[in-house]
DNA sequence: AATGAATGAGGGTTCATTCAT
DNA sequence: AATGAATGAACCCTCATTCAT
């Protein structure tokens, strides 16, 4: 018997942090009551106490699934082989197209940061900034091949280039015209372009 | 004679406004307690209810002296005779100049958005694609004039750059080692750098 | 130069006793603000505190005005020298009439007696009663000469009359099939009819 | 066992309806604050917000509990089959009589009803017309057969009947000289007296 | 593993009233 | 005679969380 996702046997904890993915990039998270948590996800408050120390809990956990997942990926793609320029490209598609696939993550995380308490924002923000740091170093190895201009500073082209990725989650409709391919590649593009060293 | 914000003898409603700003900024719409913002600006919460209609009236008039302000100063670099790759250059480091002498502001538009009261978020966002598209209009006549690569969607590029600035508040710090002035002028060495012709 | 009541000209005290009888009937007395009266009357609280002490004063003209206006009405009716069942039959036709007439009037005293200050309430309900008396003395009149059964306390044949007429507020709309003079014969018919001898 | 109404081990959402009753009698339903009404029942607001859903909810609660009492009662003496002005009579004084042992009910329903959401305004006039109209019924029962006076409008004659009724909030006190029989032997007495036929 | 009654602090908002002008 | 800024208390309600079961 097939069944969808969310479906009432689905492990309850699984879920909740589903349902509340959902409800916090709909709402945000001060937007979302635990009532509301609980109800969409048809169970009792006591449920959700069971599987979460608390309301924030759940936030911790959404935000270190996404942070898991995109290191991993980046790490694969970093660590390939061919001409850094491709390694680039690739990854700066791939993180658009996991950020458009996973939309409702990425809300969260640039909307609701601030929500996290002192010690859990301070562990994301050194696992964000590791992610930043890994991007950054392949920026760093085109420039001193050359391959990329150095006239820019790598930390700038690369905060240049995520705050347009965080930024897919305020005007990205998966029902629009463009895939998460598409948008990918023009910003891979994007990205690469800038990097070019400057026409003598 | 200048003031600082926030002095006693400011007006009022004029404190309010500031104070909000601050604590919008710092911790959130929905994370402020009107509580907090009459406290912080030593009137009582009466009184912000006879120069407010709500709290989220006091997010409205924010968000209208951010969106009346970037309209106009874009619209003066935009309706100069220079080039077309000058002004949009000189359009490109003023909108991150003044974001980051503004960066509250920025900071609240960018993640109170979806607070707004439905009707109040229909003009903000009509108002600001406005804004936006005004800005893609220097991109696509560049293009046309074949100063600006057209083999990527004016509208691609614009959501790209825009992305980056929406998304200093995230990371710029005023007290960093780079100004405003510099970071703009990164920027908009990207962006321009983006928009480059590929080199035969 | 014809006037309609409530024009802007209508002196600021009879335009604040009219809006706010409107308002006391149509939302009760503790669902209208100071506020929405002043706003209705076109003009501010202060001038409004200059003409009332307070919003209680409001209710106290209002109530002191329907009293003294029936009290003198019943005078009227009661001091004729027609036999006592036609005396009796016009005073309650009348009082039905007034009431009807005076409908807002009606609806107020009955439902926001509970709202008026402890002193000012009993003024009014000793008002109330001596006006009642008045009344009462008609029956017992028909009573000691026959004309009407002495087998029911007078005092209760009038509670069972005006409780019908206090009642006509929540009941009778002026635009209905009835007008106040048809209601007001048919309930003078039937005061007079139950306080007919019995037939032997 | 029988127990008293607001016995500290009467359920809590039983507790804070017989408190809300009274309060709301004494007071009025906006001059009762939810405060008031938990501290009487002693228990905290959270506890009334999880039975009721507002204080508009606790409202509905009392008037449905009224509503349908009376309507049962009714139909019992209605479906009698003993002549007319018995069973009208009968009718007449058990409404007094309940009337009079719920006065509480009976206060709030003739001084609140225009408090109620229009919602539940309209379900609550409803069931009201329905009981009127089956009251209304009796009368012209009465009339078909000649037992009672027809040069009045049924719906007259109850509503005159009701008014009365409604109106025993106002004056009747428990711990006054007549008893709730003896009122109500007296009103069924002047009802029915007011439909005798006209003696020839 | 899960319930649901109950808490208590704090949320935004309304209000009658005052007072300097 | 009238203004309107400002007060401060009270309002209804929501919330994350706890705990006995």
């Amino acid at each position: 018997m097939a069944r969808t996702a969310s479906t009432i046997d689905e492990p309850v904890r699984q879920r909740l942090l589903s349902v509340a993915t959902r409800l916090f990039a709909e709402r945000g998270f001060e937007g979302t009551s635990v009532q509301e948590i609980v109800a969409a996800a048809g169970v009792t408050k006591g449920a959700m106490y069971h599987y979460f120390d608390s309301k924030d809990d759940l936030l911790r956990e959404i935000y270190g699934r996404v942070l898991r997942m995109q290191m991993e990926r980046l790490n694969r793609f970093a660590e390939g082989d061919s001409p850094i320029e491709e390694r680039l490209h690739a990854a700066a598609l791939d993180v658009v197209v996991t950020t458009v696939e996973n939309l409702d993550d990425s809300k969260i995380f640039f909307r609701s940061n601030h929500q996290l308490a002192p010690d859990t924002r301070k562990v994301v923000r050194a696992e964000r900034r590791r992610y930043h740091e890994r991007f950054r170093e392949l920026v760093t190895e085109g420039q001193r091949s050359g391959i990329f201009r150095a006239d820019i500073p790598a930390e700038m082209a690369v905060d240049f280039f995520f705050g347009s990725v965080h930024h897919l989650g305020t005007w990205y409709h998966p029902e629009g015209e463009l895939s998460g391919q598409e948008v990918g590649r023009y910003f891979a593009d994007l990205l690469l372009a800038s990097l070019r060293p400057e026409a003598k």
